[in-house]
DNA sequence: TTTATATAAGTAATCGATAAAGTAATTGCT
DNA sequence: AGCAATTACTTTATCGATTACTTATATAAA
């Protein structure tokens, strides 16, 4: 056990001879204290090591500077970029972030967030599990008051501030993209029609091909989760069908890698036998083989918006009314889906 | 601003007409009461929607079941499968995890060090930042005895419990693989030499080639960072010095990105014209053409292994002693750097 | 000179729990 | 029956701050 020697505002006050409250209004630079006793009172603390106990100063001013943050995932790309730039909003704003990880599991969640809560955390930014469809920790966070957002991945449980991208024409601007490359033979990897990105996502995929009187085959609409093996299932399961499809679109990168890791294990070559692309760029889609071309999400965005509505919520509780941010995506066009690419292959053939 | 009209021990014990520390004893399952009381209790304090207030009980218990942790970067795939591993260990053994990150900057991280000491945490996990060489704040926590344990990126500042991995030794495998693939021009795109983990590859590289009677050129070990442009710049910098090595072998994997793209923009085919081989698996490594060889570190282990030395030390602050726990690592030959893959595009040209 | 007003402190109450010590009432043992 | 031990609670103190209120002194205005 540690013995936890720590000096309090108490220590200075007696070494100093003054109250507790003259110690604690000095270094939080209150006006009620003169300079010279600021700065004796500081110098003071600072020999003494004083660190001051956030847990009885959070007690006592019954605010946290905290952020509650609740995600899927972590060492994914989309998140770890989304995660890291909240964490420099939330610096930025001088407030602390407790992140937790449900790992897709929508039981961990809702323990997660009640653990939050029970840290009295000052808000809370979430992106929900896959499997997420109860609404009553969302409800009973609304009933008591505390300030949330939802992030990238929504649940339609009333009105909640949501920061989302515009999955629905990220997805229909890469379809259609890939139609215009000349593809009539589409297929989609999607993932679960629980979740809002899945349904908008496959909707745009969906909505682009009848655009443009594509048939669309509903077998070659698989649903499965976020997840390399996914990806890699999909083709199998595709191929093993017998008809495949000249492309595939796939609802997040590491469904794509999947396809990339059946696709040689199939002896298919991208994008000649198959192509593809997916929602959601990685630090991997750019060296990869070859490259794979995706919509965007702009990651760094998503987190700054985030912060910036929660810290919002929380300074205005009352007044604040919930907003649906959506932003826009972009396409990049690497080797996969570019038809110069198609064209340079078929000369050297 | 949130009214914040939370339930607490004393409206229950209200409700119930009890005293508050029968509820608080009931709710946490002590002796003291009946059972029939306790049962009462919970039921009412569930339809009451109580929820504990972490901070109170934080502040009297002088003990915040938390651990600080404290990383240079997220969306990095070591960083992030440790950190996930850390963050199962902790749930598995109640407790919660405050994670920082100081984007390999040593102000950063001793502002966030305070930071987690003022939160009270009972201990600290840390992975020191690129070019932290100061040891007081480290000296400042064994002062106030708090747990400690550093993780994979170590400073010297006395005796401290470390979990690492084989930095040495697995290096020195990597390079003596490349050896005995005929390799005799070897260089190596180090990390800073502040820190343990660059000074240790490097070493291992260096006495891997003396050793096997390989001349060191100085001009092949190039110092710089931990990331992708860093290796970028380095094969960028050797190139442009006209004499080319046949083999690079870089201190992380980020690096070894920054090869392939730097060799590509050069029309350097991979490995036939620069071989290439990492310190450090990925979810990329795998994907990228070719795909890259590594040296892999057991990341999940890595992370298990320092929650336990460090809920042992919280446990037994007193008793404790240091330890130094150092990992075994493995080669992973992919297809760079593998004898059987340059013979096979020997026979095709 | 007297009253009003800053200035610079101090005192007491509070935040929501836990821990230690105290008190009836019941049970057990010889 | 009589005393010790157990059971089931209650009372009081404490954790380390902050906030609201009070007080003493010095200064300014009337």
């Amino acid at each position: 056990m540690t013995k936890n020697q720590n000096i309090t505002l108490n220590d200075i006050a007696k070494a100093l001879n003054v109250s507790k409250v003259t110690i604690s209004k000095a270094l939080r630079n209150h006006p009620d204290i003169s300079v010279r006793m600021k700065e004796l009172i500081k110098k003071t603390a600072l020999e003494m090591g004083y660190s001051p106990n956030f847990v009885a100063r959070n007690l006592s001013a019954k605010k946290t500077n905290t952020i509650g943050l609740v995600v899927p995932k972590i060492a994914h790309y989309f998140f770890g970029s989304v995660i890291e730039s909240i964490y420099d909003a939330a610096f930025e704003n001088n407030y602390e972030i407790i992140l937790t990880v449900t790992q897709e599991d929508s039981e961990k969640e809702s323990k997660y967030i009640k653990s939050l809560m029970s840290m009295r955390v000052d808000g809370i930014i979430i992106s929900i599990s896959q499997n997420t469809v109860d609404c009553s920790v969302f409800n009973k966070i609304k009933e008591r008051e505390i300030p949330l957002v939802f992030l990238d991945r929504v649940i339609d449980c009333g009105d909640f501030t949501c920061v989302t991208v515009k999955d629905y024409s990220g997805s229909y601007k890469a379809t259609e993209h890939a139609i215009k490359m000349g593809y009539t033979k589409l297929a989609h990897l999607a993932g679960p029609m629980e979740i809002n990105i899945s349904r908008e996502r496959c909707k745009g995929f969906k909505d682009a091909l009848s655009d443009n009187n594509i048939e669309l085959k509903e077998d070659w609409i698989l649903h499965g989760g976020f997840s390399e093996k996914d990806g890699y299932k999909g083709l199998m399961e595709i191929f093993e069908s017998g008809d495949l499809p000249e492309f595939i679109f796939t609802v997040t990168y590491p469904v794509a890698l999947g396809v990339y890791a059946a696709a040689q294990k199939l002896g298919l070559r991208i994008p000649d036998d198959i192509d593809v692309m997916c929602f959601g760029d990685s630090d991997v889609n750019r060296f990869i083989s070859p490259s794979l071309s995706c919509v965007y999400q702009p990651t760094e965005k998503l987190g700054q918006e985030a912060v910036r509505l929660l810290i919002e919520q929380i300074n205005n509780y009352d007044s604040f009314n919930p907003v649906k941010v959506e932003l826009p995506t972009d396409l990049i066009i690497r080797e996969t889906c570019s038809k110069k690419y198609k064209d340079n292959l078929q000369t050297l053939s």
